[in-house]
DNA sequence: AAAAGATTTTAGATCGATCTAAATGCGCAT
DNA sequence: ATGCGCATTTAGATCGATCTAAAATCTTTT
């Protein structure tokens, strides 16, 4: 039983309404649940949905009602363990939301952002969740609100004039210095890599204050390369300074794991001769050994605060702009000592 | 310079066709970029557009035009590394080819996986990469076809009558069973876990294959946790044998992680006392220590084969089913030692 | 200059759903 | 039986692009 040519098998809403005996409009009332539509006559057009095997389309609904159901979600990275935890948590909201994803990796290139941006814009996109690539100007973020797109900022803070929802890293900052000092250590190093950027320079500020609150230096910052494979020979960085630290607290968990296996290398002990802290605690650094100190930012969690951001944009879009700033949490495990017994 | 009223400002083809004096259908002729356009009528066009800010309506585009520019991709795990590394590789030839991914987790359920398959149907993807979730029946991809959608199956392989984008994982078995005994190991275990599907039991056969290939039985498979943070406490399976095995191949990299930790726990030295190989070589295993061996298998490539067979069954839909099957490589490093001197 | 052929542009219909106000049907009261 | 109020259904226009064949314009040939 064909109802249009074998070129085009689709079954339309006109379709359904024919076979139902009633009109276009009344069909289109039941598939969008309106309370305006008699039982009887719900039922019955459901019923013929089914056999027909109707299937929705949303374009169609989108060009009239200026709505398409989908959220842009642009990344700077799409292999690294704390986006892809992210990402993760960002598409579980949406899907509950009965919206679907539209993805894009930025490649961390503010040209690539503005070419997927275009993209996102051409499809129509409901609203954009960006990590903002690095040097994104707040004008950038500006020229959203004038092309009325709703839009979430993620753990990249670049303006106060749009939604943010990111981590308290300088808190997390706080956490494990305070952690370290009270394991009697004096000398610390802060271990970075990557872009420049607001995480970066609030992680690199939290670390300033929380190591002058104690009274210490803050200049012992090395820089790593951003591939793990590459960030093992960096240890020496640490164990060649005149004055060696300590202790070093890691960017991220990726440069934990990757100093991590460089001490080793090096036959440096972590969690005795040495103490170690990583940032985010994603779900790979549970495999490490000794078992690793991190402090939890709880990706994932992050993710989904954006994504009921922006949802709550799309229903009240007048609604002023708002931050979600996740606490961290310190998890001790063994890859810190107390630094009279951890003198290198 | 409004020429909508506030409520809706978006500029379409049928302005800037009005601002350069032509026709609608000429104006659409010069962003498809059709040869039949005078280049002066081009220029004027497309100078119009420019300072409009016309920004394509890729939803009106589909209605008439029967394709949506978007592709669907469906995974069973948004955060195991090595489906991060495949999803960035079929992004990536995605984004190349001027299309957008959809992206849907289907959580490893076939019932989840209905519901977003019907979600890809209603936004009319062009097309599906599927890795299908465990328990997907033939029956399920030959619905495609009669909805003419095409699809590809990714590492997961259900039917020959669709494109499959894999690994040859028995050859895999057979280069990290082939390495094991060319060091002396006879008695070597397999460690599995997560879902039945077509990748478990072609690498199940293929141990099996290549251990009886040495006269040697093939028995000792351990089930393992899913969890990464689990899996070390598996470690006590091999060790608690009745005959211990001295080597064991891991299904993936992630079990090569938990148990390398949970043998770190027991105080076994791997890479000296007990012989240790991963599978996939994602990029999260390079921070282990002492440095992990594992067959490769290149998800990021593996992500843009199946890209590939898709945007080539979108030119040309007839083609016949076609199968890419990327070759591994065991990259030798130090998680393995001979057995004589890996006696436990 | 006129005719023929090639190139470029156009008019009107179409795609499949939603919107909006009008029409229709039903139940109840007089 | 008629009128009123409410619930339900409907007709026609709309959304913004593409399709397709016809019309218009340009170039070359006779």
């Amino acid at each position: 039983m064909p109802l249009r040519d074998q070129k085009k098998s689709r079954v339309t809403l006109l379709d359904v309404a024919r076979h139902a005996n009633v009109s276009r409009a009344t069909a289109s009332l039941v598939i969008r649940k309106s309370p305006l539509v008699g039982s009887e006559t719900r039922a019955r057009v459901e019923e013929v949905m089914r056999e027909l095997g109707y299937v929705y389309n949303m374009g169609a609904a989108r060009l009239r009602a200026e709505r398409s159901h989908t959220v842009g979600v642009i990344v700077p990275n799409l292999t690294n363990p704390f986006f892809a935890e992210l990402l993760s948590g960002i598409e579980a909201m949406i899907d509950d939301a009965g919206l679907v994803v539209i993805l894009a990796n930025s490649g961390d290139l503010v040209e690539r952002q503005d070419v997927v941006m275009q993209r996102m814009r051409e499809h129509g996109v409901d609203g954009v969740i960006l990590c903002p690539a690095a040097g994104t100007e707040p004008t950038y973020l500006r020229r959203a609100t004038e092309w009325n797109l709703p839009l979430v900022q993620v753990l990249r803070h670049i303006s106060d004039e749009a939604d943010y929802a990111g981590v308290d890293y300088a808190g997390g900052m706080h956490q494990a210095v305070d952690y370290l000092v009270s394991l009697g250590h004096h000398r610390i190093a802060f271990a970075v890599h990557g872009p420049i950027h607001s995480a970066y320079h609030e992680r690199i500020s939290g670390f300033g204050e929380a190591m002058r609150s104690h009274g210490l230096g803050a200049d012992m910052i090395i820089r790593v390369p951003n591939q793990l494979g590459e960030i093992a020979n960096s240890a020496n960085l640490l164990l060649n300074h005149s004055e060696p630290p300590t202790a070093v607290i890691c960017f991220n968990d990726v440069i934990a794991l990757g100093l991590s296996a460089g001490l080793y290398d090096c036959g440096v002990k972590i969690g005795s001769d040495f103490s170690l802290i990583g940032f985010d605690d994603v779900t790979d650094a549970e495999a490490m050994r000794p078992r690793l100190t991190s402090v939890s930012t709880a990706p994932a969690t992050i993710g989904e605060n954006a994504a009921r951001l922006l949802l709550s944009r799309l229903r009240d879009p007048l609604r002023s702009p708002e931050k979600i700033v996740q606490q961290t949490q310190l998890h001790v495990r063994q890859s810190c000592a107390p630094a009279m017994i951890a003198a290198v």
